[in-house]
DNA sequence: CGCGCGCATTAAGAACCCGTAAAAAAATCG
DNA sequence: CGATTTTTTTACGGGTTCTTAATGCGCGCG
């Protein structure tokens, strides 16, 4: 079943650029062409992706992505003109996962709705990942470390999960409290550092220097198996 | 298919020697003699690349830069006298990818052209770049370097982004730092020096003699790979 | 030649982020 | 219902990163 896109946008030149592009790649498309009917067509068709314009007529595009984000994780991507750099920051801030400046081509599109949708869709990669002594399984939600099974908390899991499921990539804090704990909790970094600390007791031969779980000041934190 | 050029210029004789030169090379070239008529043409004709004058008679370039961004991406190339430092940079934070100063000789022109036209081709979701013993891979966040692993800081990492985004061309004091530390510290350049040092301390074999993180005087930065 | 401008370079204090521990609150389970 | 596990809060010390200011250099210009 192809993917179900929403189009928030009101300039109808756009909207139906956008409509053609995307129809033209097989996904399905749903247009509203202002921000309350976006937030309607958002949880009536719950589609996989959203693409946002920001300089709606009716309310702020931010506003939207507020709304939708407080009760779908779904990837969202913004569109911007040049002159809105200050909005794109705060749209991001606010949620969205990515941004297109106009104006843009089909490629570049094309290409930012593929990124969004495969890190929404995939399933923790593979369904096994070892790194030193530890092996775990997330099909089968279990770990071992020199044979010796390890207990996860139902967070402690799913934080690993997504660590795991960008294998080698940095994770934003912000992805990880979005899939970890919701949206609501986008902005308590706090909880990373305490299970941070507690995934990397369970799982480093040495917790205090860290060879797997590794810290990226002011950005994320990334897990990689060994070279 | 040749790619088409479209030049923007009054002075016959110039507009002249960019035909003949571009010509040569085996481009397909459009002339303007003016701003009035360079936009239509830029609508008629859909180029791939526009080189635009700064001095037009009728009116300012950069309001044909400003009216061709509104729905095109084409890479834009502007001349400008030395006396016009100025709107140079103007033109650039309007949307110009790259400038020549006249007077400037068929090899500069020619690599210009080359790298905005390769630069368009490529979707911008190129997720690896490399120059020298230096690699990078945006979408996971890395780098190495003669196969060691470099460590960036977020806004390291975020203006080394910036630049290769415009890989080959200039980019702005102030495009960086809005990127980068927001629009509130557009005027900040002194930033810019501190983290350029440290960033060619990381990337370049010798930092006090830059080879691809170069300094454009009065303007910006440009990041280059190697040919 | 001396001056000013822009850039490179350095260093130090401030601000911020992270790891850590431990207690309080909530949820789970027998 | 009480015990145990899990999650949420809070606090603080140490380390990294960011910001700022001072200095030196090279170039163009008067």
């Amino acid at each position: 079943m192809s993917p179900t896109i929403l189009v928030v946008e009101d300039e109808p030149e756009i909207r139906h650029f956008l409509r053609s592009s995307l129809g033209a790649e097989g996904y399905r498309v749903v247009e509203s062409p202002n921000g309350r009917r976006g937030e309607v067509d958002a949880g009536m068709h719950k589609p996989d992706l959203a693409i946002v314009d920001l300089g709606l007529p009716d309310f702020d595009g931010i506003q939207v992505i507020r709304h939708i984000r407080e009760w779908s994780t779904m990837p969202i991507i913004v569109l911007s003109a040049r002159i809105q750099e200050r909005s794109k920051i705060d749209a991001l801030d606010s949620g969205a996962d990515d941004y297109i400046t106009k104006p843009f081509g089909v490629g570049e599109l094309l290409a930012r709705v593929r990124v969004a949708l495969r890190h929404a869709a995939q399933p923790p990669a593979g369904k096994e990942l070892s790194f030193g002594e530890v092996q775990i399984n997330f099909e089968a939600r279990r770990a071992t470390r020199d044979g010796e099974e390890i207990h996860f908390t139902a967070i402690e899991f799913r934080l690993l999960a997504c660590l795991a499921k960008h294998l080698g990539m940095v994770v934003t804090h912000r992805q990880l409290l979005q899939e970890v704990w919701g949206p609501t909790h986008a902005q308590d970094t706090h909880y990373l550092r305490v299970y941070m600390k507690q995934l990397r007791d369970k799982l480093e031969p040495d917790p205090v220097r860290p060879r797997y779980l590794l810290t990226e000041t002011g950005v994320g934190y990334r897990l990689v198996a060994d070279d």
